[in-house]
DNA sequence: AAATTATATTAAAACCATTCTAAACTGTTG
DNA sequence: CAACAGTTTAGAATGGTTTTAATATAATTT
């Protein structure tokens, strides 16, 4: 449980004021007890349901950027037409199950060590990011 | 060097009509000395520059579509608004260059194994795709 | 606490990659 | 060659995301 004054000073020390609108957003995001996988089209519609209230998408899109940005958020490359964002911003691979177009957490001891070796000059390495799809079993 | 009557041949036995622009699409993609990574947008100004023709963009769309489902190319996941697609469908992995927005192969050699330890009941692991991001190296 | 300044929110429009539509066209088969 | 099924096309539609420019709010100064 994190209080609003908690997120105020989190947002303040960030360099972001702290709006309600963004306030209402950590709330939402950062005080669930898991972490979880959303796109833009999910916040909204929890923020519309969960809180009862309406945050302009343009918002939406600004304080997830920003958030983004401050690493509060990290963004998961699919194949998509959609963003899909993850709170868990610790290092952690994923599946992607392709027939429901969700994520699930890999967690560290989930993926063996990977081993990168080749480099490229005047190039370091940001971030190593396993994705693996899956289908649904028949046979 | 793969001649017209062979990619003829190649679509023919795939259940594709050899026709004019899957031809000439097949001759730009199929037809270089290496593999290369390509978006739909780049594909296009190819076709306009290198062949001095126009192919609508809905057909490159189609075509591009139909050789993926046949399994001549493969599309990769980056966090981004646009599709990149690889001629290249040999199992391996991808650099992505954040600052040119380029990929890069990583060959079979490049990466060691990657263990997936966690499996869904129900479901299959469909691919394994592993994205390096790489910045440029300020110190 | 009012005035000023800088930053944030908003609805609506714009943007842009991709998909759809429905009419015209082309490859294939008999 | 006729008939059919599959393909191409321009242009419209779609849908996620970004921009715009006016309004509102937070922070800073007086």
């Amino acid at each position: 449980m994190t209080t609003t004054a908690e997120f105020v000073n989190k947002l303040r020390n960030s360099g972001l004021r702290p709006t309600k609108q963004r306030i209402k957003i950590c709330e939402v995001l950062f005080n669930k007890e898991t972490t979880f996988h959303f796109t833009i089209n999910d916040l909204v519609k929890i923020i519309e349901t969960e809180a009862n209230e309406k945050i302009s998408l343009a918002t939406v899109y600004n304080t997830i950027h920003a958030f983004e940005k401050k690493g509060y958020l990290k963004e998961i490359p699919i194949d998509s037409n959609q963003s899909y964002f993850d709170t868990n911003v610790t290092d952690h691979h994923h599946f992607y199950d392709i027939s429901e177009k969700k994520l699930i957490d890999l967690g560290e001891v989930d993926v063996g060590p990977i081993n990168i070796k080749k480099s490229i000059p005047g190039k370091k390495i940001k971030s190593v990011e396993v994705l693996v799809k899956l289908d649904t079993d028949n046979q």
